[in-house]
Parts: structure tokens; sequence; C-alpha cells
DNA sequence: TCGTAATGATATGCATAGCGTATCAAAAAC
DNA sequence: GTTTTTGATACGCTATGCATATCATTACGA
């Protein structure tokens, strides 16, 4: 017995009558009378009977007409939520980010594609700084994480979304707040610096590193802190200086001047990472919409 | 999509390997890769992912797992019902029948033998008089009735299953009950008569009038009565005598005394009754445990 | 590091299930 | 009685689905 078989049962059962079901079925009468009678025969016991020219289901047959009619219904369904799904057109989509992509407009313009584009997924935003994405991409748990350039283990891939320069972050009243022209890292770092500790496990703090051992430069830490905000509010107190990505400059705080950095290579990537194998196709749909925003 | 691909699938989807699943299925694994690949495809999603020598499902496989496995049961479950249904394992029998004929021992027996062989069909039993019984059986309210000997009308078709000889029904202390020699008719009929009134409905009627007449005879009619019952307790009280079928000898009454009849040709028929042309298979079983009992 | 085993995908040929055309048979309608 | 309707039957063909052979990739062991 398949599903054809039922098809055309209840074609037959409809119309009580095999030509005018072969038409519906878009066959000739003759498949369908052998289908039917196959069928009976599986069965072990008469569907219609067949009497004066007039067609009439059985008691057998009432039965399973409403029988076949719903697994029909139920094959249809299953291939109608598996379709969207498999298609990326439902379920869900996990997306980890850290606390400055918001900043950039890139995000917030890619999920609003994403949701018109794709209304019926699940997105589920989860706030992670670079480090504690790691393992749940690793582990599934996270199908895309958008973060800080950072070491990743080779199971995980990633692109650059975008390449921002580092801007200064100074205390308006203090002597470096005096100017808006391009500061060099070699002056910024004569300052007392206020930075992310370790603990925060963001990807900034590697580049820091990385960018002022190249020039054998030793910024003095006074404060470590756990997020950018912080920071921003501990320069507005007069603490310190620092050094951030340029979208922070849209957190507007009194007091608080950013500076561009003259060095060529003060830069900043924010990546996209996924796992390496099997991408789901909501991922998959995501990273096109953002590939496409890139592109613009 | 058929049943044949979510069998498949499910076998797929279970053993997480496509070979195993071929076994277990009793192909070989080429053609099940390629129904796979086609069940996808027909989804526009992977449901599998083929990864380093593993195989596990997507989001999408997961669900279609589910589903299919539930329209699998669901075909299942369908063919079992409709199959016992008609197979006429289950369902229901409708039978009517007159207030003599459970007298006779044909019918309780063959009940007896169909509701062990058949203990699932639901059967329903309709004390009803001949005449009675003839518009449920035309209009599919009945599929069998069994019944005294009647006239019927051409959709209706019958055979005879007991065939029993009348006894008169005299009182003990009357001057025939004084004996138990046969006696003829025509003694009989010198008696004054109890007997079914024409609305009772019953064939007896017409087999008594039928068989008088044919001698020239007209018993004197001193009471009318609706069921055999009345007619052996009037007996009983000294009224008259009656002539009814041998099987009414099971019920013992004071006073009563039953008598055989000389005349060869006084018998009464027992028909089974039932509507010409579709008979249900539960109607077909019983009519063949009929027939074997009355073979016996 | 290389060879070997495991496993799913691909290529190709074949058998059969299912379809179409032609025709029959029975019954109803005129 | 003739014609029409309608399901069943006969028969040939095509396309689907299966088997055999082989390939490609990957994991595993020496």
């Amino acid at each position: 017995m398949e599903l054809r078989t039922l098809r055309y049962f209840v074609a037959v059962a409809e119309e009580l009558h095999f030509s005018r079901a072969a038409a519906r079925l878009g066959i000739s009468q003759p498949p369908l009378s052998q289908q039917i009678k196959a069928l009976e025969e599986e069965l072990g016991g008469r569907l219609l009977v067949r009497t004066n020219r007039r067609v009439a289901l059985t008691a057998a047959g009432t039965l399973f007409l409403d029988e076949a009619r719903e697994v029909l219904a139920r094959a249809e369904r299953a291939s109608r939520l598996v379709s969207r799904l498999g298609r990326g057109e439902s379920g869900q989509l996990r997306i980890g980010f850290t606390t400055s992509v918001p900043l950039t407009s890139l995000l917030p313009r890619t999920l609003m594609h994403y949701r018109q584009r794709y209304p019926d997924v699940d997105l589920r935003m989860h706030e992670l700084n670079s480090q504690r994405q790691i393992t749940p991409l690793l582990e599934g748990d996270l199908d895309i994480g958008i973060m800080r350039r950072a070491t990743l283990p080779p199971e995980l891939s990633a692109f650059t979304l975008i390449r921002e320069p580092l801007v200064a972050v100074v205390n308006a009243q203090s002597e470096l707040g005096a100017s808006d022209t391009p500061l060099s890292l070699a002056e910024l770092a004569t300052q007392p610096f206020v930075y992310f500790s370790p603990a925060a496990g963001t990807g900034l703090l590697d580049q820091f590193n990385v960018l002022f051992a190249q020039r054998g430069l030793t910024p003095r830490l006074v404060q470590e802190v756990g997020g950018p905000n912080t920071i921003i509010s501990l320069v507005a107190s007069g603490l310190g200086v620092s050094l951030l990505p340029e979208s922070f400059r849209h957190i507007h705080i009194d007091n608080v001047r950013y500076r561009p950095i003259s060095d060529a290579d003060a830069r900043s990537e924010v990546w996209l990472t996924h796992a390496r194998h099997p991408l789901t196709p909501q991922a998959q749909h995501f990273i096109q919409l953002v590939r496409e925003a890139i592109a613009d």
C-alpha cells in the first residue's frame, strides 16, 4: 500500500465514479480500476460495491475513506513542515554577539533584513564575550558567533565582517582632551590606562596587547574592568585614557572625547564565526544576508 | 513521496548507517541512497548530514522522523482496521428473528458458533414478526431476517433453514387431549380455534389459512391473539385448540397437550431472508455457518 | 606517512510495476 | 431492440526502482 493508492481510493470514493475519478487524477480509467482492485485484495475485503452502474462504499470503504484522508493529510503536513524547516523558513537561529557589535550598523541592519525575510524563524540572540562563544559554537549550542578577532580552535571558521579604526578615549578636561587631531599610540601610551581585565574575555585585549608590544610600549594599567561602558565611565571620571573601536563613539558621555589614532594598523576586526561543517540553512541564509550587506 | 520513501527514511534515521539500513530493508545500499537523495530534493532541504563517515540527522530530519513514523503508524492502523472490517472480523451484524425461532436449536447453536468465531462483531438481534422484518431488510436496516414462510418482494432472497411438522395444541382435559396419537386437520377443524390475528404479522397465519382452505375446511375462530404464548395459555384455559410448529412443544404449560398431525403437508418452514445484492461479509459468514449447521 | 578498510555516491543495465490503448460485458435508457 | 454508459479485461510499452560494479573520501593502523 502506497500513498498513491490512498489518493486513488479517495478520488474514487469521493466521485463514486471510476472514470471521473481517473480524469481528476489525470490517469485513464483502467489502471485506476486495477489499483483499487489490488488494494481490495491486499486488505482482503471489498471497499466499493459496483452494482447497477452505481458505485457505493461498503462499511469498510467508508472507514477506509476517513483513514486514508487522515493519512494523506498527515503526510502532506509532514512534507510542508519539514520542507519549511529544511529550507530555513522556520526553525531557529542562535547567534552570539559581543557588547560592541550592536554599536555597528551592520548587525542591526542585517538582523532586520533577516527578520523581514524569514519571519517564522525563532531568532535567539545571546550576548556573550568572544571567549565564551567558542564552546557553544563547538558544541552546537550556537549557530553563529559575532565577535572581535580572537584565536580560534581549528574546528571553527571565521571571516571578517567589519574592519574599523581604533580611537583614543580621553577625558575632555585632560591635556589630551584639548584637541581632536590624531594621536599616535606612543603618545597615548604615556598616559595611565583603563582597560579590560583578562577575565572579561574580550578579543580586544589581545589586539591591544599586540599593538603596544609591537612598538615596545607598555602602557601603565591603573584599572582593569569588565566592560566597555565601565571603561568610558572611568575615563569620564578622569582615571585615565583608553583605546576602543571607533563604533564606541556612539556612546556619548559628558567629559569623554574620542580622538583618531594615527597608526595605520590600529584597527579592530569583527568576525563572523561558525563551526566548520554542517551549517544549518538558517545560518546559511543569515550569512548570505551579511555578505550582501557587506558588499554594499 | 510514497510510504516506501518514508519507510526507507525511518530505517536510515534509526540505523544512522545506509548499508545497515539497506540490509534491514532487504535492498542494496545504492537505491537507498538514491531514494533518500530524491526525498531531500523533493522536500528542498537536507534531512541527513553525511560527514566524516558518520550519518547524523539535521533538525529537519529529526522532525521528519517523528512525522514519518506517525504517518506510517496511521497507515498501518488504517490497513488493520479496514482489513478486519472487510474480512467480517469486526463491525456489526443485525439479525431479525420471530418469536418462534429461538425455540429451534438451529439458531441458538449457530449464534453461539458465530460469536465464538467472530467475537469482535457487534451482533444485534431484533425480535420482529415476519412482516415487520421486510421493510428493514429492504432499507438496509437489517442484514438478515429469520422468519416463517411469507410472501416476499422480489428484492429479497430467502432459503429454508428448517422444515418442521405442525402439531395440534389441545387442552389435556378436553376430548382431543385424551390421546397422543396423530390427528388429522379435518378432525382438528371441528373444534373452536385460537389463532393469530392478521395484525400479529406472522407468516404462520398464511400457512394456516392455506392448509385449511386447500381441504375446504373453515375452522371457527373463537379468539384472535397476538403471540404464540397467548395461544398456548388460552388453549390451557380450555378456550379452544390450535395448530403450531413442533418446536413450540418446548413450551410446557399445565393442561396443554401437543398431538402430531397426520397430514403429510402440515409443515412449516423457517426462512433465512436477505436483500439480494450486496451482502456484508459478516452476513456472508453467518450464512456460511448456518449452512454448515444445516448440513450436519 | 602510507596503505587498507569502511562507507556513501555514482554509473549502468535490467526487471517489473504502473500506465495507456483497445476491447469486452453488463446494464440502463431510449 | 438498439444505443449508451461504465467498469473490467487484455496487452504492450515506458519509467521507476533495484542490483552489480565501481569510485571517492575518510578514518585507522602499521
